[in-house]
DNA sequence: AACCAGGACGTGA
DNA sequence: TCACGTCATGGT
């Protein structure tokens, strides 16, 4: 049960396996002139970025969208209401959860889904994202967690990529992959492990975002829920499966 | 042709 | 608190 890694020395490992990420896509909103995005809106080192209400938005919608969904779905789904004419938050408020529901159907459970996007956007309504941006880290996640259909890993994620606050996203990529090294248990609950993350790290936006994203990239490729491992041990040093030495 | 994907929520122990 | 069922499309 001796952890094979720290939680530091598993970033190391990762940020230099995998290139730079670059979360999160903005892609329907974002402005590719600038050359600060690539064609799939993914920024290449511009942390900084300030990105405009509507780019936020995009990035909530995303996060809701790609809820237990992979991202081409989520994705498709993003360009689908923009195809619509669904794409801005006072077109999202006057839409019916039904049209939406329609728009977004190619990322599954979409009646769900179309109901917290209603949700999210009549919230935005009357908090808007400045309003949230000048709340502190936790009131700002505790209004987001209050929208049904926003829990810890959408809220953070939005938090973290739309508003640019340090809070530490665990998706089920982490948890695996925190089993697998021997530094969580399977059944480890979300609040536990962030604070695990949170308190190994130094709170930085820009290593809490690349972090994040590096967690999923590697998960995609060795930590997918049915163990289908890609014997490629120079990328992944590290094994899976929680198996005892 | 099953299985999986960047979860969240309701319910009943 | 926790284990389990439900929601659903599209790629492999």
């Amino acid at each position: 049960m001796t952890p094979r890694l720290t939680i530091r020395q598993l970033y190391q490992i990762l940020s230099k396996t995998y290139r730079q990420q670059g979360w999160w896509p903005v892609s329907i909103t974002g402005d590719r002139q600038t050359g600060l995005l690539d064609d799939r809106g993914y920024h290449a080192g511009r942390y900084d970025f300030p990105y405009h209400d509507d780019q936020k938005l995009e990035i909530a919608l995303g996060a809701i969208l790609t809820q237990n969904t992979n991202w081409n779905n989520a994705s498709a789904a993003l360009h689908s209401l923009a195809d619509h004419g669904l794409f801005s938050l006072q077109r999202l408020l006057d839409a019916k959860i039904e049209q939406i529901a329609l728009a977004i159907r190619s990322a599954g459970y979409y009646n769900q889904k179309a109901q917290t996007v209603k949700n999210l956007v009549q919230f935005l309504n009357h908090c808007s994202f400045e309003k949230l941006e000048g709340l502190a880290c936790q009131s700002a996640r505790d209004r987001l967690l209050d929208i049904r259909g926003i829990g810890p890993e959408t809220a953070d994620s939005i938090l973290l990529y739309a508003l640019k606050q340090p809070s530490f996203v665990i998706d089920a990529y982490t948890k695996r992959i925190c089993f697998g090294i021997g530094i969580a248990t399977v059944s480890v609950s979300y609040e536990s492990l962030q604070r695990l993350f949170e308190s190994s790290l130094e709170r930085d936006l820009v290593v809490f975002q690349e972090y994040h994203a590096l967690l999923v990239q590697h998960g995609k490729h060795y930590y997918s829920r049915k163990p289908h491992g890609k014997g490629d041990e120079i990328l992944c040093p590290f094994w899976t499966s929680g198996k005892s030495s």
